[in-house]
DNA sequence: CAGCCATGATCGAGTTCCGTTCCGTCAGCA
DNA sequence: TGCTGACGGAACGGAACTCGATCATGGCTG
């Protein structure tokens, strides 16, 4: 199974948040132009105080337009979590086919440099965060919870180094996401380039965490 | 300096979330039944969905008397935040009493032991972990952020197991103390007892990042 | 110690704002 | 040129929040 497979966009699944899919093509850069105000909108105001109406006019658009789209106004916070999702696996996949990485901890290290070069560039990319945590009272685990990252990186280390396939490896890389998540949105929490202490950290817990488990590197 | 004093309420700044500070005595008895019932409404129907309405009527008050005490609705729930965090010290500085630690992990345990116990009891306890990502856009560092606790950790370890005080310990509790947090609060995203491999985890994970750095135990 | 009253506390109808709907109109495609 | 997808924005419902009327408390006074 090679790493695009992974992590290219074909095995992202179709989210269930878009009420009428765009036929016609205008209609697709609607879609995008929301998207990109409600990720502008999320930074300036924050995901409590975001409204539909700022969403709509900072996309040149009207209010109906929005509910078009979206059933309401969460759903276009998760529309907006979705695409956060896609970019950074497709960035993850990019670093990957760039990096071929020798070791399982290089591959890994790909994920934590995608994470960060997003956090640092992506408006808005701090909603996979978040989302989290509110996710968590409502629905069933998706494909989008950290799991659903722990099974894909599995397959990927079982697959191209040789890591023992099993529960132990998908849990063990569960509570690595959970951590490395929770490190990096620290870094960036009170600096918008990304505390390098907290970065760096993140480095190195994450390999040590992986690496007393099974042998340093290779 | 005793255990005490680092956890006790004695050294909870008071919050500025209250509108009016309560003279008579049952407006005390108010503020908090305002907290328990925007607990209780917090965990039926989330974050997101809970009312100032239903706050009041939980509360067996009116909506002016929510907001005499808050300013609105966010508000409320920092409100419930600080109680939470208060109510985390104060089991912290019990737990450190009854179990009079002999070695720092096992002070450190008692915090892990602390978070769990209310996670499981309080109701609207899980409004710590969500509360830190939202507050991180608005405002400054507050003495309730992690950096606090690790100040505070770092002044229990310092002073009672000499541990060499420090940025680097600072540091690294910091880091500790999201890493807990985040895993923590993993365990019961979707188990109401909390999941015990991550608990068990957590703990693990604490004692070897910290003994990485201090030497094993004592 | 009873009663007074200044002031804290409460209430809830009313106002404003926001989420959402709905239908009339416009634009792309055949 | 008609048919269907896309769009706009007024209108509706409900939730956040205000404000002046009203009630309760507890210190003070005689």
């Amino acid at each position: 199974m090679a790493l695009i497979d992974l992590f290219g966009e074909d095995s992202v699944v179709q989210g269930r948040q878009v009420r009428t899919e765009p036929i016609q093509q205008r209609s697709a850069a609607r879609l995008t132009a929301l998207l990109d105000a409600a990720a502008e909108v999320v930074d300036e105001v924050g995901f409590d105080r975001i409204t539909t109406a700022m969403v709509a006019e900072r996309a040149g658009a009207s209010i109906g337009t929005v509910y078009r789209y979206y059933p309401d106004r969460v759903a276009v916070l998760e529309g907006l979590r979705e695409r956060a999702v896609l970019r950074f696996r497709q960035r993850v996949a990019e670093s990957l086919k760039e990096t071929q990485p020798k070791t399982w901890w290089e591959a890994v290290d790909c994920g934590v440099t995608a994470f960060v070069e997003l956090y640092r560039a992506e408006p808005g990319f701090r909603i996979l965060h978040f989302a989290d945590r509110e996710r968590a009272q409502s629905s069933v685990p998706d494909e989008l919870a950290t799991g659903f990252f722990a099974h894909q990186i599995a397959g990927v280390l079982t697959e191209e180094f040789g890591l023992a396939a099993g529960d132990d490896l998908i849990f063990r890389l569960e509570v690595a996401v959970e951590m490395a998540d929770s490190l990096l949105s620290r870094a960036f929490t009170w600096n918008a380039q990304g505390d390098e202490r907290f970065i760096a950290e993140c480095r190195r817990i994450m390999h040590d965490y992986l690496a007393g488990f099974y042998g340093t590197d290779a």
